[in-house]
DNA sequence: CCGTTGACGGCGA
DNA sequence: ATCGCCGCCAACG
């Protein structure tokens, strides 16, 4: 059951997300205990400082996609480089196989 | 205190 | 397959 900082607890499943996977915001809001507000774990990475070592690149959304930041900075491109250089594809549409690429927690992970 | 907003997602039209 | 609506909830003004 949720507590204090939802925050906290989006950030920890974050950081277990393996290199080379992807999860998406409705997963990660799931693995935290928060069902259903995958929307909050979008606001929770936002507030992310530049300098964070959590692997925030690995989130995407539903559809396989980077989604697109309101906040005007080039993000999203560095996402796509980032994820690129762990060997995740993209489709010709710019969307990620998460048939192929979707982290199954409980896999391989510390 | 109240209304808006947002790195989302499911469902119906 | 697409698109729009609405629910979720914390942060802001």
């Amino acid at each position: 059951m949720p507590r204090k900082s939802s925050y906290l607890q989006i950030y920890a499943v974050v950081g277990r997300i393996p290199r080379g996977r992807v999860a998406t915001y409705g997963q990660v809001a799931n693995l935290a205990e928060l069902a259903g507000q995958a929307r909050l774990v979008g606001y929770a990475l936002s507030a992310l400082p530049e300098s964070s070592a959590l692997p925030w690149h690995r989130v995407i959304n539903a559809r396989g996609q980077i989604s697109e930041r309101s906040t005007g900075l080039g993000r999203e491109s560095l996402q796509r480089v980032l994820l690129r250089k762990e060997k995740i594809h993209f489709d010709g549409k710019g969307i990620i196989p998460l048939s192929r690429f979707r982290w199954r927690p409980g896999e391989s992970e510390s």
